[in-house]
DNA sequence: AGTGATCGCATCATCCTACAACTTGGAGGT
DNA sequence: ACCTCCAAGTTGTAGGATGATGCGATCACT
C-alpha cells in the first residue's frame, strides 16, 4: 500500500449522461470542495487517477485541466498537481446538486439582494434606450397567456435588462447567471408540480416594477422588485425571509 | 476554400507564460464573448483548429472541453461544437483584463452591494462561533503594523467570515470570489503606487464593523461596512458612488 | 416517381504510445 | 563539504487508431 489511503473507493459511477471527463472532474471537484483532500496535498499522478477511474490518461488530463482553469488545483510540470485553498478559485460554478431545498432558498436570498439594489440603480441611472428594451421584454410577456417557455424567456430578458440598466457589467453578469441557474432547476420541479403561476400575477408585479423605473423612483422600484421576488419564490415553494 | 472565412488570422501568440491549452481556450473564449463568432454557428473542426493554432489536437480538445464546461459552446459528437448564447454560461470568470479603470469601480460597486447586506445579515444571524472567528481575524490584523501580505490575508479572512456568518453559502462564495479578484488586481498597482494605507485607518473601520456585529445591530453594521468599503475603494483610487 | 431503408462520411469521444520539458534526489567525483 | 552529473518520476505535448454518433446521399422497392 504505497498510496496513503486518500480514500478513493472508485465511487461507482451512477451512469449519468455526462461525458467521461465531466464525470471525473465533478468527482474530483466534489472531493476537493468537501475537504476530503485537504489543500496543499498532492493529487495522485495522472496515471494512477486514470487507473482508479478506469479511463485513459487523456480523460484525466481534461478533467485536471478544468480543475486548474477553475483554480482548484495548481499543476506543476515535473512535480504534480496540488490542491489549492478554496478561496483561490478563479470561477464560480453552481451545480444543480447544490440547489436541493435549502440551497434554492439561499440562492433566492442572494438574488434578492442583487436585484433589489439593481432595480434601485436602474431607476436612478437607466437611459431611455435601456427602458425601451425592458418595456419590449414586458410586451413579449404580455402576449402569452400560459407560463411556458416563451414567457419564461421574456421574463429572464426582463430581469437581465434591468441589471444592464445599472450600467454595471458585473451586476448584469451576476444577475443573469443566477437567474439562469434558478430557471434551470425550476424547470424540472415545474413539470412535476405545476403550481398555479398565472401570467396575470406575474404581469402585475412586473408592471409595478416597470412603472417605478419609468418614474425614476428608486425606492418604489426596489420595493416592487422585492415584492415580485417574494412572490416568485413563493410560487416555487421557497419562503424568502425579510 | 471550404471554410467560410471565419476570420482566423492565427493571432500571433504573445509568448505568455500560460500553458498551450489555456492560451487556446482564452483566444476562443475572447472571440466568442466579443461576438466575433455569433451564437449558433459552428466552430471549425478540432483538426482545423489544431492546424490553425499550430498545436496538437489534444491541446484543442482540452481547450474546447473548458469552453464546454463554462457553457460557452455545446459539443455534439459527430456533428461539431456550436456557440451558445452568452447567457447560457455555466460559470462566472473574471479575467484581469476586465478590471482596468472602470471595471474596478464596477466590481467595487457590486462588492459593496453584497457586503453591506452581508454585514446586515451577519449582525442579525451570526452565532457566537462566527463572531469568534471574525474577531480572530481582526486580532491577526492588529499584530501587523504595515499593510502587507499577512495583514491583507487577515483582511480577506475577516470579510469572508462575515459573509459566512450570514449562514448563506452562496453569499460566502460570491463575496470571497470578488474580494479575491480585487486583491489580485490591486497587488500589481500597489507595488508601483504605494498609497498611504495605514493599518490604523483600516483597523478603526474594521473595529466599528465588529462592534456593530457584536451588538447585533444590523443598521450600524451596514453603515460601518459601507464606510469601510468607501474608504478601501478610495485608497486604491476608486470613487464609490452613493 | 415516390417512399423508405441502407450505406458512407464527417465528426467527436476515447484510448494508446511516444517523446519533450521540468523537477527532484542521489551517486560519484573533487 | 561541495559541486557536477545523471537517473527516475511527473506533467506537457504530439500524433495516430478505433469506436460512437448524427447527418446526408444513395439505393432498392413499391
Amino acid at each position: 500500500m504505497s498510496a496513503p489511503s486518500h480514500g478513493w473507493p472508485t465511487e461507482e459511477t451512477p451512469l449519468s449522461a455526462e461525458l467521461l471527463p465531466d464525470r471525473v472532474a465533478a468527482m474530483l471537484s466534489r472531493r476537493i470542495s468537501e475537504g476530503a483532500i485537504a489543500p496543499g496535498t498532492r493529487l495522485p499522478t495522472e496515471q494512477k487517477l486514470a487507473a482508479l477511474f478506469g479511463v485513459s490518461r487523456n480523460v484525466v488530463r481534461e478533467a485536471v485541466a478544468r480543475l486548474r482553469a477553475d483554480g482548484l488545483v495548481d499543476a506543476r510540470q515535473g512535480v504534480g498537481s496540488f490542491v489549492l485553498a478554496p478561496e483561490r478559485r478563479l470561477a464560480i460554478r453552481i451545480d444543480a446538486a447544490a440547489l436541493g431545498g435549502e440551497g434554492m432558498a439561499q440562492l433566492f436570498e442572494l438574488r434578492a439582494i442583487l436585484e433589489t439594489e439593481a432595480a434601485r440603480l436602474a431607476a436612478a441611472r437607466g437611459t431611455e434606450a435601456h427602458l425601451e428594451r425592458i418595456g419590449a421584454a414586458l410586451e413579449r410577456m404580455r402576449g402569452e397567456e400560459r407560463w411556458e417557455e416563451g414567457s419564461i424567456d421574456a421574463d429572464l430578458v426582463f430581469h437581465r435588462e434591468i441589471a444592464a440598466a445599472t450600467g454595471n457589467a458585473f451586476i448584469e453578469t451576476f444577475v443573469s447567471f443566477i437567474c439562469e441557474r434558478i430557471r434551470g432547476s425550476i424547470r424540472h420541479a415545474r413539470a412535476i408540480n405545476p403550481i398555479a403561476d398565472l401570467v396575470e400575477v406575474n404581469l402585475g408585479e412586473h408592471d409595478r416594477i416597470y412603472a417605478a423605473l419609468r418614474a425614476a423612483a428608486p425606492d418604489e422600484a426596489e420595493a416592487a422588485m422585492r415584492a415580485h421576488l417574494v412572490g416568485a419564490a413563493a410560487r416555487v415553494g421557497v419562503i424568502l425571509k425579510r
